[in-house]
Parts: C-alpha cells; structure tokens; sequence
DNA sequence: GTCGAATGAATCGCCGTTCAGTCACGGCTT
DNA sequence: AAGCCGTGACTGAACGGCGATTCATTCGAC
C-alpha cells in the first residue's frame, strides 16, 4: 500500500546549481527540492491543511510531478521525516564519537538536538507537531528511524550505568521516551511561540545539567 | 468562526442514569455521551481518520445531533480536551493543597498526571496523539486550559525555588514544558504500545525521583 | 396544537490522484 | 551536419470519491 516506486537514491550528486539547461533526466535534486517546500507548507498549514497543489507551487513543479517522487501525499511526510532524522541521527553518531564519558554524550546529544534546530524553526515545527497528524506514522510505532533514534538515546543513557556513571535504578528506555518528551515539548514551545534566537541553547543548558544531575549517582 | 452556540453548560446535574422516558430536552447528558464516544473513536483512528458518522453511532445519536452540541467535528476535539483538562486539573488543585513542600507536591503532580491515565489509556491517546491534529488548537498556543494548565505546574516550581527547596537558576516556564513534555512523551509510548498495568506507575517513579534530583539545591 | 429536539438522507465543495498529451534530449541514420 | 525517432520526465486539467454539514421532516412532551 505504500511502497516506494520509480524512484533512483544517490546519483550524480546532485550539484545543486539549477546548472546549464534543466536536465530532462530525474534527480534527486527535483526530489529534494520537493521535500524543502513541503517543510515549509506544512510547517505553515500542518499536514491535513495543506493542498498537494501548495507543495507543488513552492517547489516550482507541476502537481503530478510530486507523484513520479513519492506515493501520496503521506509518503511526502513520511520521507521527509525519515530524511530528516536519518541525517540527525548520522550527525549525532559522528559527534558523539568524539567525545568521552557518558555524562559528556549526554550532554552533548541535547545540546545537538536542541541546537540543530535551533536555526530551522520549520523543520522544528514538522517534526514535533506535524509527525503526530499522519497516524500510520505513529501506527507503526513511529518510522523506523525514530525508534532506531530513541534506541540510540537508550544506548547513550545505558551506556552510563554500565559504566557506573549514571544510577542503574531507572529504565533507559523510559528515560529516553521521556528526554525526547522533554526536548519535543521545548522545542514545541519555541517553534509555536516567538522562537527567539538563542532560546533554545538556554534551555538546553538547563535540561543538561537538569538531567544529569538527576542521572548522576551517588 | 468557531462560536459555541446553544450550549448550556451544567444544567440539572445529570444524574446519569438513563433515568425514565427518554426526554426530549437538550441534555448535558447527551452531551456527555457524545463526547465520551469522540474519546472511543478518537483514540481508535485519531482525529483526521474518524467519521463524525461514527462518533454518532458509536454515542447512540444521529450524525445531525452532533451539531445541536458542537459547532464542528474540530470544535468536538477541543472541547473534549478543554473538559478534561479542566477536570484534571480541579483534582490536582485539590490534591495538592493536601501536600506540603515543593519536592512533595511536584512528585504527586507527576504521580497524579499518570495514574489517572492509567485507567484511561484511550483517554490518554487522544490527549497526547489528537491534540496536536488540531492545528488550529495548537495555533492558539494551545487551549487556555491547556496554557493554565502549564501555568499550575511552573508555580509549583517556581514555590519551590522561592521557598528554597528547588535551584533558582532554571526558567520555571521552560522545566514545566519539559517536564510536560517528558510526561507526555512516556504516556505517548505507553498508550500505542503495550499499555501494560502498572506501567505507568513504575514510569512515574522514575521520573520524580529523576526530577527531584534534577532541581534539588545544593 | 405548539414547540423544538432529534433525525438521517441528500448535498456540494473540495482535493488527492490520475493519465493523455507535450516536449527535451540523445542516439541513430543518411 | 542535419533530420528523425524513441524514450521517459514532466505537465496540469479533469475526475471521482468522500465526508462534513445541512435542513426538511418527524414526533415526543407539555
């Protein structure tokens, strides 16, 4: 009922440039663009109020042609936040890695997913309210890749116990759920209200030290 | 746009029984009934996915009553949430003033919040899931019950920090919608998953301790 | 008989999706 | 080099289904 068609991942690397003379040949460049203005129709409109035909102007591209990328309307939103989080989720592991200690990875994580969004208010706003509209999305127990992202947390949090650094009375897994609640609901507040610039880096100093305090064992 | 019309609002304390012959003047009741079958259906598909024919058959009423109480399918939503919150958190005001001390008062706050939903895990759904399907609830920066709601617990932090009890180097604001967050990502994790009894009691200790931790002064 | 709550079939506008047609490209033939 | 096709990406008007809402009618209560 959902499978993705047609379409060719990675390729001629897109050089992003509109280039010499529009290529008749599809990229995944047309892809991409596709999915930045679904960010911004939906982070505007929300999913249900938002019309194909919006996505489709915003992109510069004709309505059928959204249907030649993705299955339905529901595939543009679960692509996207699949896309979106696949890429978190690189960052974080790549940034992580430099660092020791799991009080430090800790931190380290909240600081990112607060701080990488911090400059992409919209996309803030998809990911914590617009996830929630598509209900197959949180049917299946969230895509793939957001559990896989909570996993990554758990590890994070487990990881710490086992070293002895964290108090191995509590549940990683309840603590992840419950540290992405918390960084949801800021980062919620922040993208619906003013979204004023450095909002979010203070808040997560405050969740940091916040969780880490609460973690620490003693 | 989105006026409430006709609607008196408590009115002959509904006795709840289905009582004698089935009146013929508006009820509360009625209104009850219909609200508790949104929660069913809500809960079953989400808010986009369910049919006003449905919570109509699934309330024992035709689908054109549903007007007679509500402007809308959206205006049944909101109003849904704005009577439970309001009973929540009428419970909560009432328990707490039982307790004394921050530290105690925060903890039966978070207690309070997850066992009453652990009764009522559709309940629980639709709060978590469905409010956020509303875009216009979430544009007004949430209901006023749900910003009051919020309010309660930043006082409850903002007492503690007053009365020394809690670090006053925190935004009461920001711990309150991290704290909301995390009690609401663990309820979103228990309502689609398992809900397995006894779940959200074991989550909500975790979480105290974690956050009585978190703020203690020291 | 009057009032108005309740009904539920019919309406009607909307919008996701389709698909017949267009056109650019690149290879092939001459 | 110039003309000719075949291919398939792209287009956007038109379709069709759906479902929220309406309202003419029913009927119970007083």
């Amino acid at each position: 009922m959902t499978e993705r068609r047609f379409i060719r991942r990675g390729e001629a690397a897109s050089s992003e440039g509109r280039a010499k003379g529009g290529g008749r040949k599809r990229t995944d460049d047309k892809r991409e663009r596709i999915l930045r203005a679904a960010v911004k129709v939906f982070a505007k409109k929300g999913f249900y109020a938002s019309r194909v035909s919006e996505i489709a102007k915003a992109a510069g591209v004709a309505d059928g042609t959204i249907y030649l990328y993705f299955d339905s309307k529901d595939d543009v939103l679960e692509s996207l936040f699949e896309d979106r989080t696949e890429r978190l989720l690189t960052a974080l592991r790549t940034e992580l890695a430099k660092h020791e200690g799991a009080s430090a990875r800790l931190r380290r994580l909240i600081e990112m997913q607060l701080g990488l969004l911090e400059g992409q208010r919209e996309l803030a706003e998809v990911i914590t309210v617009n996830l929630r509209q598509s209900t197959r999305l949180l049917r299946q127990y969230g895509s793939k890749r957001f559990v896989e992202y909570l996993e990554f947390m758990a590890s994070v949090i487990a990881d710490g116990q086992r070293s002895g650094e964290f108090r191995d009375d509590v549940s990683p897994r309840v603590m992840a759920r419950a540290l992405f609640g918390a960084l949801d609901g800021v980062t919620l507040t922040w993208a619906l209200g003013e979204a004023r610039a450095g909002g979010l880096d203070k808040a997560a100093a405050q969740l940091a030290e916040l969780w880490l305090r609460g973690l620490e064992k003693r």
